[in-house]
Formats: structure tokens, sequence, C-alpha cells
DNA sequence: AGCACGCCGACT
DNA sequence: GTCGGCGTGCTC
């Protein structure tokens, strides 16, 4: 009796392989199969009885003959059946490889043939003459205390936590001396979950938002919940009381946050709120026995709340209860290379196909997520009030049109930060652009310092006078004289955080300007550094880029000013506006949180646009019904549905000619489309390679899908040479 | 993605 | 005469 298997295995195949077994295979095992002339590693999908016994004739010839696996490496699935479904849909949603798929789900360390880790708990063995045993030995007297007084299994990954460098070591003289041993996982504790004097604290309005959320999660089929509350309005106290309920129905929690959102005083909140649950996380600051350990922490069910970044999606939890997305608008739950999934909307599925409920919540709600409200699939509630005393700031437009700015500051804002200081209060200037300048010219003949790589200038960068492609990252001494025409000085032209810095240091002399942007916060800890600093100083100006706007408290900041932001006003890319104003909310909730009134002031020569004055006058939703009856009438998203064919090549024409062969093959089939393109990519060359696109659009996802699913079943047919790569991405984010 | 097969340039 | 360049095509 033989057994057919469907393996998935790490290779761009749009089908599963068919091998044989002698027995049945649990799906989501890992099996070494033969592929070619090497091995690999693949994951069971289907197992079931051959067909081959039974029938003499097979319904189709076979053009290739089913080898046996060579070996099963699990002898526990990986995976259980939900996971295996929602990754196969997430294959078929994203038109993605279904083994690459598979693939990003598994931690680094058991991609390979690598035996999965059994849990190992630790556990004190009382004894009388503990004390006298460990008289001579400081830190094992301290572990063993601790691990008295935890009175439960501890892990080795609590052990590490608690003791550090050298954990081993203690514990090994403990377990020499008999005082602790291996012992079995301990049972979920879920009565002793969180202290209830925490319940007082909620507000009024508070309470009556947890109160609706929890009625809607425990529906027979709950829908998505939508909380759109204002920055500082306790989202996280809300998430926090319904994840309890949850938990002491015994069941997982995933959170998901954006990629810079997962603060240690996140980490902390949760820690304070569940004392007596295991909290693991999951993110890029860990390493692959770190990431490893959370994984298999969620699968075993140890793990009662997982809170990590976009690929945390994937992780087991197979007594899942609730998904919680924050910042559910942020752009890094959107996977921007390979498999270009989107954490939100598939969290979204994922808690659709258990029948659990999912909570999102965002001071600055993503259009598809109003619009998804507006339509009734999803609960809507919204948290108004800062606690506090806490006002929203004043926002006041500068026109600059006609006017000499001195390094990008008016005369009226650079008074408006004057009179900041002299209150003693913090000033924040914002601008979305590092480095001293973007363009060094030469005044003379016009030649601008570009990119070899890249179709775009190089950023001036003052230390060490060097130019930096932000794209690619070319990295070069800048140019003393040009080098086209030989003779004059060169100019910078435009400006960045190092330039306004520069500015301010010299205008406000008796005052620290601190910049807060990718290079002057790489090394590890220094962004930490930098915001103690603001904390401890009374009078300070701040100058950064987007890293200032996200989650960062700033009690004593009362004066945002933004420039530059003329760019996002006039783009083309329709979701420039959208983030735009989320990033103006966002920077703006960082004004005045405490006692204090704060200001905003936008720098821009576009004072009159439509969007910017609806925003500012009325706030955020009524500029998101702006943006969303616009996007109507051009039946952009969310009102279509769109796919982004993206190529590269060596020369731009091969690009072009493989999107076009493309375009011919869709048409053909699906006419209830449309296509726009192949046209070049915004920035034409990227790395070194030429980029095109193809932007595809339908009415609804079935087309959308049938279309696709087309295209790749016709992928041998497309007139493909010189080395272009091409790749689908569903619900672009970005169209450049 | 790997890995092999395959047909054209500069080397012991 | 051979080593090796990476274009093309296949993997159950």
């Amino acid at each position: 009796m033989t057994y057919e298997l469907l393996v998935a295995v790490p290779r761009p195949f749009r089908t599963l392989l068919t091998y044989s077994a002698k027995s049945l295979i649990a799906p989501g095992s890992r099996v070494l199969v033969p592929l070619g002339n090497t091995q690999t590693i693949g994951i069971v999908i289907s197992s079931s009885q051959s067909t081959k016994s039974q029938q003499d004739e097979p319904a189709l010839p076979l053009t290739y003959v089913i080898k046996h696996i060579s070996r099963l490496i699990d002898h526990e699935p990986l995976l259980d059946k939900h996971l295996i479904d929602f990754l196969s849909w997430s294959s078929s949603y994203y038109h993605h490889p279904p083994g690459e798929v598979i693939f990003a789900a598994l931690p680094t360390h058991l991609k390979g043939e690598r035996q999965l880790p059994q849990p190992v708990y630790w556990t004190a063995i009382p004894h009388d003459a503990a004390e006298k045993k460990l008289q001579r030995a400081q830190r094992q007297q301290e572990m063993y205390h601790w691990l008295v007084v935890v009175d439960k299994p501890v892990t080795p990954a609590d052990i590490h936590q608690q003791f550090g460098q050298g954990w081993q070591g203690y514990l090994k003289g403990l377990s020499d001396k008999g005082l602790a041993k291996t012992c079995d996982p301990a049972p979920l504790n879920k009565n002793d979950v969180a202290a209830d004097t925490d319940l007082l604290r909620l507000t009024d309005e508070q309470t009556t938002c947890l109160q609706q959320c929890t009625d809607w999660s425990f529906e027979e089929k709950p829908q998505p919940i939508l909380l759109h509350g204002v920055t500082g309005s306790g989202k996280t106290e809300i998430y926090l009381r319904l994840i309890k309920l949850i938990i002491q129905q015994e069941k997982q929690v995933l959170v998901l946050v954006p990629e810079i959102g997962l603060t240690p005083q996140l980490q902390q909140r949760f820690r304070q709120f569940f004392p007596h649950q295991n909290i693991v996380s999951m993110h890029s600051g860990l390493n692959d026995t770190e990431r490893l350990d959370s994984w298999m922490q969620a699968r075993n069910q140890q793990a009662d709340i997982i809170i990590g970044t976009r690929s945390s999606v994937f992780i087991p939890c197979p007594r899942l209860g609730l998904i919680v997305i924050d910042e559910e608008h942020d752009l890094s739950f959107k996977q921007q290379e390979g498999f270009r999934y989107h954490g939100r909307d598939l969290a979204i599925k994922r808690a659709h196909m258990l029948t659990i409920p999912v909570i999102m919540g965002s001071a600055t709600p993503a259009m598809e997520s109003l619009h998804n409200a507006d339509q009734g699939r999803y609960h809507y509630i919204r948290l108004n009030k800062r606690p506090g005393k806490a006002r929203q700031p004043t926002m006041l437009v500068q026109d600059t049109r006609g006017y000499h700015l001195k390094s990008g500051l008016s005369e009226q804002t650079l008074q408006a930060l004057r009179n900041t200081l002299e209150r003693n209060e913090q000033a924040m200037v914002f601008i979305n652009r590092r480095g001293f300048a973007p363009v060094l010219m030469c005044p003379a003949c016009g030649w601008q310092a570009q990119c070899p790589d890249c179709s775009s200038n190089m950023t001036f960068h003052t230390r060490g006078s060097r130019l930096i492609c932000h794209h690619c990252g070319t990295d070069r001494l800048a140019d003393s004289h040009c080098p086209d025409c030989r003779g004059q000085q060169l100019t910078t032209q435009g400006q960045g955080t190092e330039r306004i810095e520069l500015m301010l240091q010299q205008h406000f002399r008796d005052t620290d300007v601190l910049r807060i942007d990718r290079d002057s916060t790489s090394r590890k800890g220094e962004l930490q550094r930098h915001l103690d600093i603001v904390h401890t100083t009374e009078r300070l100006i701040l100058v950064g880029t987007q890293m200032l706007a996200k989650g960062h408290d700033f009690p004593n900041l009362t004066l945002v000013i933004i420039l530059d932001i003329d760019q996002a006003l006039m783009s083309a890319e329709y979701h420039a506006l959208e983030r735009f104003g989320q990033l103006l909310t966002q920077v703006a909730g960082r004004a005045g949180r405490s006692n204090k009134s704060g200001q905003v002031i936008l720098q821009t020569t576009q004072p009159g646009h439509p969007v910017l004055l609806t925003l500012l006058q009325q706030g955020y939703h009524p500029f998101a019904r702006q943006i969303l009856e616009e996007r109507q009438r051009w039946q952009y998203p969310p009102f279509g549905y769109q796919a982004l064919i993206r190529a590269s090549a060596k020369d731009m024409d091969a690009a072009l000619d493989t999107l076009t062969s493309i375009r011919s093959i869709m048409q053909e089939q699906s006419p209830d489309i449309t296509l726009m393109g192949p046209i070049p990519a915004p920035m034409e060359k990227r790395a070194g390679k030429y980029r095109a696109q193809l932007l595809i659009q339908a009415a609804n996802r079935q087309t959308r899908y049938n279309s696709l699913k087309h295209l790749t079943l016709q992928e041998k047919n497309i007139l493909n040479k010189r080395g272009v790569r091409w790749s689908i991405d569903i619900d672009p984010v970005e169209l450049s």
C-alpha cells in the first residue's frame, strides 16, 4: 500500500509536488524529498491513499514519475490544519507560490532538518538545607529563591530573562545539588488574570467603549471591530481589558503592532497588566533562536499573549481567541518585497476562518477600513476624548509663496519658535527627509549629483561630506567642484534634517537642538538615549523625520512645525494624500499632550488645497470622507480592486516587452478588467535595474483573481527574455 | 530558487 | 585543445 502526498517545497513553483510514501503522513509535517538531483525539505499539505492501485488506467496519463520521499522528519506536525488552510488561502489570494508562502511562516531554524525542540521546564526541589548548600553561591541562591517564589514551572527563556548571561551555569549548579529539576508544564492559570484595581481607571467613555466591544466580540459570528480613537484616548486600555476576557476563557491572543510599535513601554504595560500570563514577542530585534522560542511557545500553547510585527500573523496558536491590530493604518503591515502580503488583511481573514473576534485600532484609520465600516462589514466605534485636560492643538497654515525662506523657515514660524522657547517649552520641526540637502548642483552648468545605479539625485550629508543615495545606499565622497565644467563652487538645494538642525543651532545659540532620524539613531539604544534627553530637558528643539510621529510621548512639547509637505499635496500617487493626512494627524497628536495647549504650524505653498483645508478645519474623518468620494469617482481602491505587475531588467525595453506580453495574455482572457500600462516605474532605475509596471484594476475581487489565475497558468507563454524578473503585487500601497 | 546543460572567449 | 562565462529550462 502506498500513499500519495502533496508537498510544498521552498521553490517558486506554482503547484505542489506529488510524492509517494509508505505510510500516511499527517499534513503539516516536514519531509525530506528528492528534487532534481538534490534533496530538499518540504511540508506535507495533504496525504491520501494512492489511486494508482485502484484503477489500471489513470484519468490523465502522468508525464513524470512520482518519486518516493527520502524520509519523514517530524513525528508531530509543525502546522495545524487551520494554519495550512490559512496559508493556502493566502497563497491563492496573493498569487504567490504555495511553497514560498508556507516557508515564510516557519522560523529559520525549522526551515531545515533540525529537530523540533521539546519543551523543557524547570522547578525548584524543596529542601530544608538549601540555604546551607548555597552559602557560597550567591547567584545560585538568588535563582533558587526565585524558583521557589515563582512556584510554577519556568522555561529556559524565563530564566534567561531573569538572570541574563550565565544562567545555564547557575541552573546546572542547582540541578547538580539536587535543588532544581525538569518537570511538566504548568496548567494555564485562567483565574489569576490582571489586577482588578486596573478597572477603576477607565473613563466613562472608555467603559462604554469596552462594553460595546465586548458585546460585539461575543456575538456568534463576530465581525471585525474598528476602534477609531484619537491619540492618547487609551486604545491600549481597551485592548488589555478585552484580552483579559479572552484569556479567562483559556484562549490565546495575538497582538499585531507596526515595526517600530513594539516599544519596551508597550511590553511593560502588558506585563504589568498581566503579571501571571506568559507574554512572548516576535520582532526583528530577536535572533533566530529567540524567534524559534517564541514560535514554539505559541505553538505549544504555553504563550497566552503573542505580540509581534506583521509576520506574526502566521504564528501557530491552537487556541487563538482574539487578534488585536494596533495602528492598523500603518504601512509596515504590508510586506514590500517577495511575498507581498498585508498583515492586517490576513489577520482579518484568519480571524474570520476561526470565527473569532478581531479588533483594530488607530487614530487615523486606513481608507479601506473606514469604507468597510461604512459598508457595515466592520463594527465601528470611536474614542474622542483625551484624558486629563489635554485639548486638540490649534492649526496654522503658513503660506510661504513669494517669501524668502531662511533655510526653510519663515519669519513667522521663527517667531513662534522663539515664543515657545521663551516659555521654556519644547518645539519640534518635522521634515520627512534626512541628510543636509537632497540636491548637490553646479550653479554654472546645471550639473546635479546623480546616483549611478538609480534614477534619482544623491543626498548630501555633512558628516564626512558625503553623497548618499537613499534608494540603494550608494555612498561616496562629495565632489569638491563640478565634474562637468570644472569651474564653480558647488551649491546645495532644498533641505533635510541636517540643514534645519544647523540653521536652528545658529539661530538659537542658547538652546539645545536634537536631531532624531535614521542617521542619528542608527546605533543600538541611541534612540532611547535621545528620548531620555527629551524627557529631562525642559527647553529644547527637536528636528526629525517621521520617526518622531510614532507613539512617543513628549509632555513638554507645545509647538510642532511641519515643513515640505507640498510634495504630498501635489503627488500623482493617490495614496499620498491619505498618508499625509495620517502623518499630520499623528504628528499633531504629539503637541500639547499634558495640560498645556499645543500649536501646529504647516508651511506650504498650497494653502488653499481643498483636502488640506478639510483636514485642518474639520478633522480626520471629514478629510477621509472627501478622499473616499474622490476615490469612488475614479473607482480607485477601496472601490476598485488593483494589482500591480512589476518587472525589472537590465534594460527598460526588456522589462516593457515582458509586461506587454503579459498585458496581451490578460486582455484576451479578461476583457472586463482595466489594464493601465505598461509604463516605466516612477523611479525608472533602482539599484542598477530598470523597472516597469502594469496596473490592473477590476470591479471585484473575483474578476481580479480570475484574470491573474489565468496569467499564472499561462506563465510559460509569456515572452520573457534577457533576465526579466516580474512579480504580482495584490492591493499595492506603493506605486513606485 | 538551485542546478545542469549548452554553446562561445582567453588560458595551461 | 580545456576552463568557465551565464542564458535557458526543469524540478513531482
